[in-house]
Formats: structure tokens, C-alpha cells, sequence
DNA sequence: GCTAGAAATTGATCTCGATCAAATCTTCGA
DNA sequence: TCGAAGATTTGATCGAGATCAATTTCTAGC
């Protein structure tokens, strides 16, 4: 596996699951095409890590870019509520930068393929590199509009409308370009009660509203996990807008 | 008024509400502590400028500093549902840079003071740099935390939960070094109606909330908007965490 | 394929917050 | 100070989604 050998440091060795072995430094950087090219002929791609990805400790300390899968954003309640505050998917750069007082956990929603590198090595980058820097925030920004419509959503729209919007947003990632009358099918990255804890609902709830979407004929549902959305423009005429 | 002439730049004038005038290019940059001077200082600190400070399009074509007051960024559904999704407090940089689809609005809730430029300026003068990028970053990383706090609490915390954490937001902005024992008085920058878009409930819920906190002697209200918190670690038990 | 355990669906009921309605309080101009 | 309009509170009722419970479906290991 080819490495920019120019994004290099010396740093604490960190095992990084693209390339099989413990390496130092950053591999691969922040480029996006060839972070992708490395996730289409890794031999790891469906590389099983586990449902914990990393922890508050690790998500503080370093830093990674996913290759492959989908990653989510967690945050708790001391009594046991949850509810996921964002959705990674590749080739997001994962990880905070700078200090910071919110505690936001990260967990594996898939089978996940990595690069990960400490702390240290992406802020003697960005020192070298004001480059990085832009990326970081153009992603930042992003995640923020990301972070503003779902506010919209769990804080105006009903289930039928959160449920309807959820496959939207799948089926966008899943296929950018995806046309208003186009047919798509897709395995749900989540199960109800990751999707529940997306959407602020219960998994009852969302299994209802499922339901509904499929005996009005706008999906149809396949063990599960499997969807087709038959036309995504009435599907969008059920999100809310 | 006294500016930084090292960050003018030679643009379109626009309206400084700061000074007074319309003059070329930044008016005291990113500098928070001279911003906040400057609203120290200004004559026109209760200027009232009306509910509709800058619309969609302002909000992409040009930018602003905050120097005084409390804007909101607001959210809606094509049926008039509307959710505000952050709020900003002097001396936060007010705008978006970089292109994006995700249509935010922004409103004064108070009387506000702000200093605007174009959006070429801000442009030109983060090419020059690369203190101001990463300024913007760290003003964009925490603006995220925010948003994923509230997104907790949106999604998660029911409506007395909702409105004992909007009183300590408030709290926590008017005195950041609050104690848990202190006593702590202040105005609600927002109406009831304001309070509920945040919170996504309606104002008899946020009523209701208000009046049972009372009662329970948590707080005391006087003219609807000046609120006295007798015991902030109190009302932290309100909150849900 | 068979089976056990987990995940998802479906049903019955309850509850919190929305909705509709009316009564107060607040503000501000005359 | 008075009065009107808007903002807020309070009351009564309703309904969407939560909760509790029972099946059914799916998955993985044998």
C-alpha cells in the first residue's frame, strides 16, 4: 500500500487499518480521491472493529480519517438517553480539533476502515500547512449545516416526517446525484434503534412509520435492512420540506 | 471611532452601524477585545435597527461582527413551522463563508450593534492571513459543539428540561464564571414566542415550564421577562443533565 | 435446514405537550 | 392617566408518540 510519504512525521506509532500495520505519522492525509482509491483496493475493506470505534478519550487524543463504513456521532444523557448528533461517512476527517468541553462519543454504525494518527502530527501539520486548515474548515462548516437542518428536524418536523427525511438523507449519500424520479435501493447503514436515536424517536415509532411509508406504496421494505424507494420526489413530499 | 486602518481594504462602502457611517472595508477585523471596546464605547450601543437585521441574501453576500445584542438564526419549513438553530452574542463573527445550500437566516432578537463588510473583503483578507482562518475555525468548532448540545436536547429532553437548560444557556452567557450557589438576575433577551422556536415547544408549554419552576421556587419571574435564578446547581437538576 | 437469541413489528393503553379558548398582564401612544 | 394592542398566563380538551406487552421475522451457529 503506496503512502505520501510527504505528509510523514515522526510521531507515536499508530495502528492504522488501511495499510495493515502500525506506521508513524499521517497516512494519506486529507486528500480525498486518493483516501478513496486507498479504500477501493484495501484488502481490509470489510474489516470487522467492533461496534466501539473509539471513545471520548481516544476521539480527544486522535485523530483519523474513515476510508470506509459510517461512523456516529454520539451524545448521552446521565440517565441513559441518547441521541446521535452526526453521521460520518467517508472520507471524513474524524475528530475535534482543539480542546474542547462537549463530550461527544464516536461509534462504528458499519464495518469501518480507518486511518488514524495522533494528535500531535495533524497540528504540527496544519502549521505547515495552511491548506489543511481550509479543509478543516471547509469540513467544520459543513458538518455545521449538517448540524443546523437536523435541528430543524428533530425540533419541527413529526415522525413521519423524520423517518421520511432519514431515507432521504441515505439515499443522497448513497447516490449524490440521485435524480427526483429515479428508483433507489440501499441497505440501511443502522438498525431501528440507531435510527430511532438519530431521529429522537422510539424504535416502535419508526418501525410505524416504515410501515406507513410502505403500504402507501413510497418504499418497499426488505428484511429489514434493504429499502427501495420507488420515487424520491413523493418521498420528499412526505419529509416536510 | 478609531479603526484598524492595517485591515481596511478597498471595497464596496457599506453601512457600519458602529460608526456611523458607510466606509470601505473591515472595521476592527476579528479583534474580539477591541470589538468588544468598541461596543463599549459606541453611541449608538441601543441603536435599534428592527426584528429583520440581514435576510438570506445579506447573510451570503456580505458578513458582519457582532458588537452588541443577541442575533438568531432561524430555520423554516415551507408551511411556516420555524426552529431557530443557534443564537449569536457579541463579539461572534455573523455570516457564512465559502458557498452553501443550507438556507439560514438571521434576526435580531435584541437590539443589536454590528459592524458589516462585504464578503470580498473577508476573502481577501484570509488569503493574507492565516490567523483569520483559523479564527473562523475555532469560532465554526465551537458553534458545532453548540449545535450538537442543543441537538441532545431537542431531540432527547422533555419540555421542563428543555426550558431549565435555556435559563442556564442564558445564565452561563450573562455570567460565564457563574457558581453553582450563586444568586443570578437577568432580562430574557427573547419573547416567549422566541423561546419556544428555540426550544421546539410552544410558548403555553414554555408558560407552563416557567410558572412550575416558579412555584417550585427555583426561579422567580417578574414582567414576564426578567428572570432571577436563586439557585443556578438547583436548576442544573431541572435540566436533565 | 434447524434452532436460539436478537431485532423488528404489531397491538393496547397512557401521557405529555399541542391545540383551542379565555382571562390577565404589559407596554406604549394619545 | 387611559385605553388599545400585543404578550403572557391559565384552563380544557385532544392526539401523536411513548410505553408496556406479545408476536413475528431475521440472523448466526450448528
Amino acid at each position: 500500500m503506496n503512502h505520501r510519504q510527504d505528509v510523514h512525521t515522526s510521531e507515536v506509532p499508530v495502528l492504522c487499518v488501511a495499510c495493515e500495520a502500525r506506521h508513524r505519522g499521517v497516512c494519506g492525509a486529507l486528500d480525498a480521491d486518493q483516501l478513496m482509491a486507498l479504500a477501493k483496493t484495501s484488502t481490509k475493506k470489510r474489516l470487522e472493529i467492533g461496534a466501539e470505534l473509539v471513545g471520548d478519550a481516544e476521539i480527544i487524543d486522535g485523530y483519523a480519517n474513515i476510508l470506509f463504513g459510517v461512523v456516529k456521532l454520539i451524545k448521552g444523557l446521565p440517565d441513559g438517553r441518547e441521541q446521535i448528533v452526526g453521521l460520518q461517512f467517508a472520507p471524513d476527517f474524524l475528530g475535534r480539533p482543539f480542546q474542547t468541553e462537549s463530550a461527544v462519543s464516536a461509534q462504528a454504525a458499519t464495518n469501518v476502515v480507518l486511518c488514524s494518527f495522533p494528535k500531535r502530527t495533524l497540528e504540527a501539520l496544519i502549521k505547515q500547512s495552511p491548506q489543511l486548515e481550509h479543509s478543516l474548515l471547509k469540513q467544520a462548516l459543513r458538518e455545521l449545516d449538517e448540524a443546523r437542518d437536523w435541528m430543524l428536524t428533530l425540533g419541527r418536523k413529526n415522525a413521519l416526517e423524520r423517518v421520511a427525511s432519514y431515507l432521504l438523507l441515505i439515499a443522497n449519500y448513497i447516490d449524490p446525484a440521485l435524480r427526483p424520479q429515479e428508483v433507489i435501493a440501499f441497505d440501511l447503514p443502522m438498525s431501528r434503534l440507531e435510527i430511532a436515536d438519530f431521529l429522537g424517536l422510539t424504535i416502535e415509532t419508526v418501525s410505524r412509520q416504515l410501515t406507513k411509508l410502505r403500504v402507501d406504496g413510497v418504499i418497499q421494505v426488505r428484511q429489514s435492512r434493504h429499502i427501495v424507494v420507488n420515487n424520491p420526489a413523493r418521498l420528499k413530499t412526505f419529509s416536510g420540506g
